[in-house]
DNA sequence: GCTGCTATTGATAATGAGTCTCAGAACTTA
DNA sequence: TAAGTTCTGAGACTCATTATCAATAGCAGC
């Protein structure tokens, strides 16, 4: 069970109950770094022999991505992903549009870069995306 | 009617027949340099008295962004956004989580570190996606 | 310009990720 | 324990996009 803490933490500020749901789901997210969609969430957690429904795991996603304890990527196949944000640190993504493995990459002065266009333009930075799609070195 | 010439190559690189509808499509898509969804496009055509249909049009737009003379955008609200690539300058795009306004915006140096983060991995960038959400300054 | 072959079109059905509904289950507080 | 409230799950629903397939249009050869 992972940290129950930050889950009851996101839960109380919303006005929201601690359930064993959302904790098996807040689990499930955090229980591996592979970026997941919500089926796999869902089956993984029936596997496991829980008592979860879908809606619930949407519903539940929902409250964790709103908190900041997971990220949703969009990478245009039609399903959203997760990922847990426990290691803090903030990355974005490379894809392989060959095998659609995905890898991670961070970099500093395009970060900064971002911040000064939105900010030469008087705009407010929210969020972005980054990816990179490529082919890898498996797939060449 | 803009540039058949683009569009007669595309399809006879295809192996794909000239049609009124694909060249209205292809039409109207160069109209404005808006960021329309297949919806919107749609509907301009058919307000323009032209015969077509949505299959049409998505089948059609497929053509358009295999061959290079149509970008899709994924904005993360559900319908994929278009524009053509008449002017040939690549950027990618600002977007205001509050109004949808949508500006874009370009940076040399961004796009160089793209290429060497990939290409330090061993792999070969194919396309990428950069997105800024933000609050423009109207919405503020 | 006709003929015949084949690609294209459009109306409509199907798909599928995600959302909504609502009756019953599970908490909470008194 | 009882009343009031939130949660859950099954399944209906939405809506952008894709698939189906009979009718139509483009095209090559005559
Ligand atoms: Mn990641
Ligand atoms: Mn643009
Ligand atoms: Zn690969
Ligand atoms: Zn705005």
């Amino acid at each position: 069970m992972a940290s129950p803490n930050q889950l009851k933490k996101a839960l109380k500020k919303e006005g929201l109950r601690y359930t064993q749901q959302r904790q098996s789901i807040w689990d499930e997210m955090c229980a591996t770094d592979e970026h997941r969609d919500a089926e796999e969430i869902y089956l993984s957690l029936r596997n496991e022999g829980m008592s979860v429904s879908r809606a619930t795991v949407y519903r539940t996603i929902d409250v964790l991505v709103k908190n900041n304890l997971v990220r949703k990527l969009e990478l245009g196949d039609g399903r959203a992903r997760y990922e847990h944000k426990m290691d803090l640190e903030h990355h974005d993504h490379l894809i392989c549009v060959q095998c659609g493995k995905i890898e991670e990459f961070m970099d500093e002065t395009i970060e900064e870069i971002q911040e000064k266009i939105v900010n030469n333009l008087g705009f407010k930075l929210i969020r972005h995306i980054h990816q990179l799609f490529v082919i890898c070195n498996n797939c060449r």
